[in-house]
DNA sequence: TCCAAACCCTTGGATGTCCTAGTATATTGC
DNA sequence: GCAATATACTAGGACATCCAAGGGTTTGGA
């Protein structure tokens, strides 16, 4: 772990967007610069604790979705669309898991375009534990307090809707 | 663009781990991913404004960093702890820009293992303008209202602090 | 009926991030 | 003064993301 700069890095930027003329929208800039640099820490620390399932967080999250879809199976399409990620990326993602033995890939049943992605026996025991490590070394030591967690998920889910994520 | 979802996948994955008896951390799992899905939003937004410079995110912040340099100058480790990306993200980007015209390697004065990174005048002009598109485009339009932003900035500033980002 | 437009998935290419190693230079301690 | 340790940068590899393009399947209007 690299050792803390004596200085809030972003703080620094804020300070010189307002010093060279742009403080109207210098405290936007460092809210999502922050939020750049947010996402990088709970990344790395979602990638450390599935390292020992072999899994990636864009896997797991494919794993997860599987897992609480009733059949356990979802068209590639409609994972891409709930993800929120590229189509390319879900094929990607299916690759590898297919790969290791936790998802299979079959045909549709009526539609000859679409693939059918279902989570195998396997993939359900390790998405059930790759969640229960989640749950206890991430998101139940977030660092953030309850009312900031409150805040966080109206803020964002704002944004989120006002950018076209959902109707809602 | 793609549609608008008729639901927010993010509160339905928060429901999905209620139900499953994860509670107590249903709501930092819905606020972590939501500045995951944010973030990603947010990075499509500023590559799509730096997207006529040539640049990439990763490229300006580069730039952005060295122009607030007083000498325009900064040695390789230097960046890398400012802008708290590995040290081999920094040797991606210096090749890139270099290969564009826009920076410069040149050997430290006293430390024969340390490379300076250094603006040209075409980098310098490119960073400036860039800036301004940035602020116009993107954090001029944030979405974020101005409490919110306050509030994003305190939350994401104590995260940070606590993760070891800085001392502060 | 039939062909064009729409849709679904995959391949190939460009970028970015990190990690592990390896090379070169500085610094430290005996 | 010299060997051991620490630091700085780069090369190569694994992954993920997106875009552009291509081939197969469906759908819908002429």
């Amino acid at each position: 772990m690299a050792a803390p700069l004596p200085r809030d890095p972003i703080a620094d930027a804020q300070r010189n967007w307002e010093e060279h003329g742009w403080a109207d929208v210098a405290a936007p800039m460092a809210a999502i610069t922050a939020i750049m640099r947010t996402q990088q820490i709970l990344l790395a620390r979602i990638e450390g604790a599935l390292k020992p399932f072999g899994l990636t967080f864009a896997r797991y999250e494919l794993l997860a979705l599987l897992s609480f879809a009733r059949s356990g199976a979802l068209p590639m399409n409609k994972a891409s669309a709930l993800l929120q990620v590229h189509p390319t990326s879900v094929t990607n993602a299916v690759d590898r898991l297919e790969g290791s033995g936790l998802v299979t890939r079959s045909p549709h049943p009526t539609d000859g375009r679409t693939t059918l992605i279902e989570l195998t026996a396997e993939g359900r025991i390790v998405a059930k534990r790759a969640t229960a490590v989640l749950n206890t070394e991430v998101f139940g030591q977030s660092g953030f307090d309850a009312a900031d967690v409150d805040q966080l998920i109206r803020i964002l889910g704002t944004f989120r809707r006002n950018a076209g994520d959902f109707a809602d």
